[in-house]
DNA sequence: ATTTATATATCGGGCATCCAATATATATTA
DNA sequence: TAATATATATTGGATGCCCGATATATAAAT
């Protein structure tokens, strides 16, 4: 994956974190439900390894509660996590002003 | 840096290719004004370990062209990198869809 | 009971984004 | 000439974003 789409764009990657916190401000998930979100807009179906580590990082940080249903974890914002999404949705507009317009 | 502010946010890191590509495509710079441009927008200044590296990826990938002028080098976009540049912008809007508005 | 589908989780390896440290080069100032 | 300022460049190390591979678990279908 990342494949570049041989040479014709800069590498995408990055701001996982932050989209799956935008994400689940939205509304509650489990893991493949965001990876499937994700998907959509990406073209490309983040895998289980991508997915998970950066749930598991963003739970320890605070941001996200578990809520075991069955056999799947459904994932909700706290409110620390809450206040993080502000803080990161002011960086990205700051750090990426113009572009969309552009 | 990447300090994270003391866990009050996730990482914001990433696209750093990206946002060099659009900042080159509003006017040619030099290395270090290319960093405070985006020290303006981060409020951090990036560090020669970031940039130059980057600059020499993007310039290998052919979206860059270099021009000596005395002691400085001015980096323009190619015909490449403006393609290049729109396929990028294209990803990011798909990508963080109804994030600034949210 | 076995098979299939779906979900969760981890790990090794590759690569980009970063910093700090280090080195070199050019131009200006003292 | 030496000191200062600014620019370019590389390297080692840390961390996150990724994949692919592997493993485990749960639930439904056969």
């Amino acid at each position: 994956m990342n494949k570049l789409d041989d040479n014709q764009c800069c590498d995408m990657r990055g701001l996982l974190g932050f989209l799956i916190l935008f994400l689940l401000s939205k509304k509650s998930m489990h893991g493949q439900d965001i990876a499937n979100e994700i998907a959509k807009r990406k073209g490309e179906k983040p895998s289980p390894g991508t997915i998970y580590p950066a749930l598991k990082s963003l739970k320890h940080s605070g941001f996200l509660e578990e809520q075991k249903e069955g056999k799947i974890i459904i994932y909700t914002l706290t409110k620390k996590g809450k206040k993080a999404l502000e803080i990161a949705k002011r960086k990205f507009s700051r750090t990426f002003l113009g572009v969309l317009e552009s």
